[in-house]
DNA sequence: CACTTTCGTTGGATCGATTCAAATTTTGGC
DNA sequence: GCCAAAATTTGAATCGATCCAACGAAAGTG
């Protein structure tokens, strides 16, 4: 007796369920994707072939060929994969993505690519129907490969003038002229700014050689607001620290002790992140520097983790929930256009700034 | 003139630049997937060929279906996909997946299902190779609609007793009990709990019969742990408030009032999550009940949050970051067999939880 | 009863690649 | 210049479904 049906280890597909059920692969098919229009017995006589082989039901690799959608999207990045579930602004922005997605039953896709080589495999193999890619960092090469794919996607940054890729961004020289007028407003005169990188693994001070050669155009953007407004209120901005972060607690403990280890440190920190910003004021904490008292902080991005830190933050809101739902509807709505947006950040002011100490 | 070459809309094919390069279709794909053996003269010609019809690389969806193997996999709930990115437990599972998955090259894809209809078609559609399932909540569907797919896949949670499905966990009675005994032995007679959910869409308070009809063990043996070691230390669990929440503020703060709202108030809370607990500190916090000092308050979970909030939560640490290793670990090298896994947790006691205040 | 509809079913074509045994071309040795 | 061995290239088969034109059977019509 033995073994005498079916091959062991082999899946069952559809072709056999319907040679077993003695129907055509066709009607077979249709007893799963249609099944109002098979007749009753047919269907049952099907369902139970079916049923007796184990068969789990058509599979998605096969019906994707056919059908050519995925229903996917994918998001991509430069950083690990950690990253979504890690940085409260990406976190904040994959909660509003995935919130669009979720209405429209539509998948989500994780793909990261630490090294180059697997970057490339990783986008070129995405099962997906369009990309979104966060490009805080290392950008231009995540942006070409994508558009090798030939696929939908939008970048999130208007990093490059680029106007082959579609982009939702900020018009971050607005907020950074926010962050620094209100600073200055307050009467604030000493000033450091916690950047984040201008090019590829750079960090440590910066000097004005290396902001004009910035690659990342949306941190030379928020350094230019800054600057721009400062200089109106006679603050020399050759004279103020710009420390580059790599927006983790490591590199921006390292730049606070250097500013601070200056003979006249500031009272005022711009920094380019929520993250790098709360970061400091913990920093500022442990040292009993007190914000805003000896020092103010304003921040960048309006995570919603800046409302809840103590002192809650002041800082440069995006509407980070309405990026993510154009940039999902971008794909979703996919209509062969490119475009890029550029939407209106915020000041929100909270505790972490006050006016200067009173001077010594 | 017009247009002379290929169709318009129609996407680039391999079997067209094939054609175009004068080849085989087979030498055109040795050329993308292993150049090293077509010889250096024709690889040229097929790449010119594919670059001058803007031929977007070998089609995934194509590779798929003759590879079989997808390279990515699933992580599934009930909740909507914004959960992975908001609650901190499943940030801190997913954050080791993805590190797992990083390390190897795997993509992770978001199954979710607000519904029953799209649940059941977002799992069975769901291109993946195996799945990790959240299951919190709503557990049992999820599990039979993934069990249909006859694919690899491991419960976070060893929710129900059944032999067919791989599972990791935590020994939830012996955690439930290390946080019962801990605040016992400071002192503690009244308690109160803020327990999960013990079916589905339940809240409210319960008795003693909806504990019996649990659907959730998990809940059930995090109960059960906490009353089996009141009661060594003398106290009447018939008379321990416990109520349902849904791990959010609404239902969370709702039983609090109704704790609260009793003449004698418990003195201890016993969390069965940390976030529950957080929420819970706030609300004290809120209305001056000072946090050890009036209220001591143990989590379960072990977040990483726990550690940060104000004051630092003492708590039930799973190990978070193991589990997540392991159920990616167990579809990625997945042997066939069933295996149902227990892992241990420890107490971490931290600033929420001291003596109860010297007595009225 | 012949004739049109309607309903279900069939089986070939297709989606876009990879694989592999067989055929062909090159190369190397003498 | 001939033959075996090595290097390339070919083209049919396959992966697992869905789609659709065509066909047969049952039902409806005058």
């Amino acid at each position: 007796m033995a073994s005498l049906t079916e091959g062991n280890t082999r899946p069952v597909r559809l072709a056999d369920i319907a040679k077993a059920a003695g129907v055509s692969h066709g009607t077979a098919s249709n007893v799963f994707s249609r099944p109002e229009i098979v007749r009753e017995e047919v269907r049952e006589r099907v369902k139970a072939a079916a049923e007796a082989m184990g068969y789990a039901g058509p599979d998605p690799k096969g019906r994707l060929l056919r059908a050519g959608k995925v229903n996917a999207i994918g998001v991509a990045t430069t950083d690990p994969l950690s990253y979504f579930f890690d940085d409260p602004y990406a976190r904040a922005m994959m909660a509003s993505i995935s919130a669009t997605c979720d209405a429209t039953g539509t998948g989500i896709a994780l793909v990261s690519a630490g090294n180059e080589e697997k970057l490339a495999w990783n986008i070129q193999s995405a099962l997906v129907d369009g990309f979104i890619l966060f490009c805080i960092e290392g950008g231009s090469r995540l942006v070409e490969l994508t558009l090798e794919r030939k696929l939908p996607f939008v970048a999130l940054e208007l990093g490059f003038e680029d106007d082959r890729v579609s982009a939702i961004g900020v018009d971050n020289v607005a907020g950074a002229r926010l962050a620094a007028r209100h600073l200055a407003g307050l009467g604030h005169r000493r000033f450091a700014v916690l950047s984040l990188a201008f090019a590829d693994d750079s960090t440590g001070l910066v000097s004005p050689g290396q902001v004009q050669a910035a690659v990342y155009t949306g941190t030379r953007d928020r350094l230019a607001g800054y600057f721009e407004e400062l200089s109106r209120f006679g603050v020399d901005t050759a004279r103020v620290p710009v420390y580059e972060t790599e927006n983790d607690e490591a590199s921006t403990w390292a730049g606070l002790e250097t500013i601070f280890a200056s003979a006249e440190p500031p009272t005022a920190i711009l920094a380019m992140s929520d993250r790098t910003a709360m970061i400091a004021i913990e920093w500022l904490a442990a040292r009993d520097i007190a914000v805003p008292r000896d020092v103010s902080i304003v921040g960048f991005d309006g995570v919603p983790d800046a409302a809840l830190c103590d002192p809650a933050l002041t800082t440069v809101a995006q509407p980070i929930a309405e990026i993510g739902r154009r940039a999902a509807r971008r794909i979703l709505d996919f209509d062969g256009t490119v475009r890029r947006e550029t939407l209106d950040v915020e000041l929100v002011v909270r505790a972490s700034s006050g006016p200067p100490p009173t001077r010594a």
